[in-house]
DNA sequence: GCAAACCTGTTACACCCTGTTACACCTTTC
DNA sequence: GAAAGGTGTAACAGGGTGTAACAGGTTTGC
């Protein structure tokens, strides 16, 4: 759990925001650089040794999505985007350029440190990151999920039988193990629905779940909750082959 | 599991769009080439040899329906389509004509990838991909579906009599399998006729499907209920060569 | 031509799925 | 330690789904 300190980059041209966040990155055990452009930032990246790149995507200048498509397309460094605004559009250009992540601001400081290690963790283990969404068969702790038979059988050979929404959340979880998942990430996840104001559907859905999969249901070790954060899916996951 | 690269054609007018998504497949391990219209398409695909072609169904001047049309009926070309909104008509317009697969813009790349993994998948199992539409046997599940006969035989060999309605509901199903079809898309399918406010019928006819193919109706393996969005046809299924 | 058999859309009702609400409990903050 | 706010989950309501029953239409057999 004690990783060798990760530099992180983050680029955004509010001071406020850049300083406060890289002192928060400091607090919580990692090395943090500032940059207030693209240009600045790429003087940054060649002057030292960067894991990771949080990234405004509006900025003045060369913005951020140009900066962010360069590197994924050059080096091989994990991006995690600031958007302004909840905008799908945004979302959806983010992730076809290939960031890591994405997260929206307003945003929640904790959850951002979150996302950076869950990041770092995915990058770091496997040597390069596949997509696993197109797995047809994914295994985990003695569970075989089968996607397109919509099937899930336990360690005992016994099968499970799962709402479409439990699917969906098990699938959703699956694809991104080991990663803090906010109740809207989860929600746009599963059922593609923007967030309502007081909307606690997901938590019902981890409970429905959790009574399916976890040996105790008020002890859960698969789906752990991360207090003001989300929830994780917390098993080795592998595809059948 | 690793193809020896397949090679896409990207058909878009718009560039951006046309030019991230063909990034965005090179990087995860896929050859792509891009086009910026129809006539465009038609000249790439007489200089290289593509397996696949994603194309844009709204596109000045030939448009891409008419391209798609000429693929599905001429070569034997699997096609996805992009159409711009969520509307229903491109969608079963798109299927009508025989495309593999439609993704509605904005897309998911991952989703989009996903998918055309997926029609790899199906469409180079078979020796030669022919429409699965004048298939004149499907194979599920140790089942056979003799389609000029119009007869359907169980794995042990004992015919079992479909009534031309669900006969025609278990080829929509086949000809797309592993697909979620709603019902509006199913009943376009079947009969051609346009939804009412409540029908039912689908409902119906897929009971009654179900209770003919399905060991066990109340816990149907092949024929899939997703909450909220419709059907789905789980086997894996071939043509009888 | 007639009746029986069959097919299929409609209706009705039981059941299931899921979002909302409410409240107890827990974590964090001050 | 109290206040504020996040989380677990039971209970409920609303709406989606399965399917039996039925009616009208069509086909089949004679």
């Amino acid at each position: 759990m004690n990783e060798p300190s990760a530099h992180i980059l983050v680029v955004d041209d509010h001071r406020d925001i850049r300083e406060t966040l890289a002192r928060y990155l400091v607090k919580n055990g990692l090395r943090a650089t500032t940059a207030e452009s693209a240009a600045h930032a790429r003087k940054a990246l060649k002057a030292a040794s960067v894991d990771l790149v949080v990234l405004d995507i509006m900025m003045p200048g060369e913005d951020g999505l140009s900066l962010c498509r360069h590197l994924v397309e050059t080096g091989s460094l994990p991006v995690i985007l600031l958007t302004a605004m909840a905008e799908d559009t945004d979302r959806v250009i983010g992730l076809e350029i290939g960031a890591d992540d994405y997260v929206t601001k307003p945003f929640n400081p904790r959850e951002l440190l979150a996302r950076i290690r869950a990041v770092l963790r995915r990058t770091s283990q496997v040597p390069k990151e596949r997509d696993p969404i197109d797995q047809e068969q994914m295994l985990f702790d003695g569970w075989t999920l089968s996607v397109t038979r919509r099937e899930l059988v336990d360690p005992s050979g016994v099968n499970v039988p799962l709402s479409s929404g439990e699917f969906q959340l098990l699938c959703a979880f699956l694809k991104r193990p080991k990663m803090v998942l906010n109740r809207d990430q989860l929600l746009d996840l599963t059922t593609g629905r923007a967030p309502t104001v007081f909307d606690r559907s997901i938590d019902n859905q981890v409970s429905r779940l959790r009574r399916k999969i976890e040996e105790d249901p008020k002890d859960p070790k698969l789906i752990k909750t991360v207090w003001g954060g989300g929830y994780m899916f917390t098993a080795d996951v592998s595809d059948g082959a």
